[in-house]
DNA sequence: CCAATAGTGTCTTTCAGACAGTATGGT
DNA sequence: ACCATACTGTCTGAAAGACACTATTGG
């Protein structure tokens, strides 16, 4: 049998929110070609690798660590025969979701990699589709899942997770509402009887993620109504 | 550089609704492995192909035709360095929905295409979690978009638009909620005018596909509530 | 007339959106 | 006391689920 051979890669995009806003994880190439420009991390996928294990070394070397919380799941892939003038090369997006680390990208592989706003232009290869792609599907996957969690620390409050919405969806919602909303969600997210303090007003009750996988009704964005 | 050498396929989840039920295309194996077995239909990448325009062109092989109405989406990619004993293969599943076509399987290219009930076990390969996760996609996308009509011909009656989605999801619905939902929905459906004839009962206003692209509100499964 | 299918109207429940009001901390 | 933030309660309107009822065809 006779077929082409491919070079198959991981590229990652990995979006936390930082002030506020939401980020995304960039690296500054240091080789042609996009020599200097701002890329997504990524890498090839090793001989004997799983297209998910490829996945999880990148975040591990790009990152430090992806250890409590977050999320990983593969987003789409891409191959257009001219996508890498190198050759031949397929890469398999992934997509993570990240509480904001202590320390954001202390990488042992990346020699400048940065938190940067998502509304980046000019980036190497076909990555400004690729972070499209994974902002939408962020975005989507708030609605229906409780997927938010996984921007958060372990134990957060309400707020905290209203934060996130907001940062990711980019428009305010009523917190009473919000909060109405999530705690009456079943298996969205429980509480842990612990509290915050020391921060001005009232102390906000902690909570971790609930077991629900699946929100039912959906808590949808105003854009799409 | 030194890297990993792959090979890149398309393999294709075929639906489409036939006597009441979501059928799924399969094609008979006629080399190893997995000989005699039933695979979903694909093929190798070209050298110089888009991955969409890979799918494209084996739908087409397979199917005759991806001609009116129907609908073809990247699902995801399988990797796994022992899905294939022949080598290092990366699959990119596509998933397609077709109307029941007159000329269903007139294929060139598979010896032996059938459709087939999508609770098929045994299939080549890793091909049975494909399928899983095909049908998982149309359940879903079902629920918050107008893809139903993907499944009908160009025009079409309310009922056979319910008929579809219980045959999808394998539950039943009020025909009376279901018409006042899909008829609601702005850009769901448009009235072309016509009318069945012939049959018993009442004729049925006929109707195409609208222009909207997101269902809002969504149709909720039972299953998922 | 009757069977069969298409389509409309009505009632109830659920839930989002808006927003008043109460609770509990720090300064 | 006052401010800030957390949380609860109430009202209203939109829409789903259940289902009675009317409409329009063929036998």
């Amino acid at each position: 049998m006779n077929y082409p051979v491919f070079a198959v890669t991981v590229d990652l995009v990995v979006l936390t929110v930082r002030e506020g806003e939401l980020k995304v994880l960039l690296v500054r190439r240091g080789l042609e070609p996009y020599l200097d420009r701002w890329a997504l991390p990524g890498g090839f996928v090793h001989a004997d690798e799983d297209l998910a294990a490829a996945a999880r070394r990148e975040l591990a070397e790009e990152t430090g660590l992806a250890g409590p919380g977050g999320h990983l799941e593969q987003l789409a892939s891409y191959g257009k025969p001219e996508r890498d003038p190198r050759g031949r090369v397929v890469t398999v997006a992934h997509l993570a979701l990240l509480p904001d680390l202590p320390t954001p990208t202390a990488g042992t592989d990346a020699a400048a990699a940065a938190w940067r706003p998502v509304d980046q232009q000019d980036l190497a290869f076909d990555h400004h589709r690729i972070l499209a792609d994974g902002i939408e599907r962020a975005r989507s996957k708030l609605e229906y899942t409780p997927l938010a969690t996984a921007f958060c620390p372990p134990e957060f409050t309400i707020a905290a997770l209203r934060q996130v919405y907001e940062a990711v969806w980019g428009e305010p919602l009523d917190p009473r509402n919000f909060h109405r909303k999530v705690t009456t969600t079943p298996g969205f997210v429980e509480a842990t009887g612990r509290s915050t303090e020391g921060g001005p007003g009232r102390p906000a009750a902690l909570f971790r993620r609930g077991a629900a996988t699946l929100l039912n009704p959906p808590i949808l964005r105003r854009g799409t109504r």
